[in-house]
DNA sequence: CCCTGATTCGC
DNA sequence: GCGAATCAGG
């Protein structure tokens, strides 16, 4: 296989959208994860948060005197991923008091309501929230709070009442296709984010022939229009890449 | 182990 | 330019 034009500009979507090295692979077809990557350093669009490489020297006067130019990553226009990185001023990691917070009992039910996607960045103002009594708190089964470390209080709370039975889908999601739901005739397109409470799939009646309805027919299989008129690229499946 | 991206280096 | 091999963190 070779970089052909179409095949590079995929590349570079897909890259500057976030999808993994893999999922470029599998999706060009032909090309192994390496050779996407490598390509995608020719290309010159880097920039995304490398598990290897997520350390920020602060000033490596020695020996490190990385001859590498650094490249400008380009005019990369929305990278989806926070990259805070002031890379200047590193106070200390605040030793933080172990983190403790008194859980409540947790609410069975998630909320009623997809919860909207988080901003970019999660937190990036870390909010102090120092607990001023801090407290190993955890909640087992059933709901009751087992004691922390320090903690004597003195018997042991009376056994929850209730027993614990199955969980039970959220009302939101009853009535709605889950994964279980999926056959051949029915649109498996995906609605939401995995993981979430209220996820599901389209369910509809599928475009014989095509795993999906219609309607997703028509998203999930675009005619290439000629270069120069090309709609800009539909949202992906899943709403594109999580921001996390 | 799996995954990830980065880098190297022979071709 | 290409990409397998390798590295290294999560």
């Amino acid at each position: 296989m070779s970089w052909t034009d179409e095949r590079i500009e995929k590349l570079t979507k897909m890259w500057e959208g976030g999808a993994t090295a893999s999922q470029i692979a599998e999706e060009l077809g032909g090309v192994s994860r390496n050779a996407v990557i490598g390509k995608a350093h020719r290309l010159g669009l880097k920039a995304r948060p490398s598990p290897v490489k997520a350390n920020d020297k602060s000033e490596a006067p020695a020996a490190a005197a990385a001859p590498k130019p650094a490249k400008p990553a380009a005019p990369v226009a929305a990278t989806p991923v926070a990259e805070a990185r002031p890379a200047a001023p590193k106070p200390a990691p605040a030793p933080a008091p172990v983190e403790a917070r008194a859980a409540p009992v947790a609410p069975p039910r998630p909320a009623p309501a997809a919860p909207p996607p988080p901003p970019a960045s999660a937190a990036p103002a870390a909010e102090p929230a120092a607990a001023p009594t801090p407290r190993v708190v955890s909640v087992g089964p059933g709901g009751f709070l087992r004691q922390g470390p320090g903690d004597q209080q003195a018997p042991i709370p009376p056994a929850p009442p209730r027993r614990l039975v199955p969980a039970r889908p959220s009302p939101e999601i009853a009535d709605k296709t889950s994964l279980l739901d999926l056959n051949d005739r029915i649109c498996r397109w995906p609605m939401g984010h995995p993981g979430e409470p209220d996820f599901h799939f389209c369910g509809e009646k599928v475009n014989p022939g095509f795993p999906y309805c219609v309607e997703h027919c028509g998203r999930a299989f675009q005619a290439q229009l000629p270069r120069g008129h090309r709609r800009p690229p539909p949202p992906m499946p899943f709403g594109g890449p999580r921001v996390r």
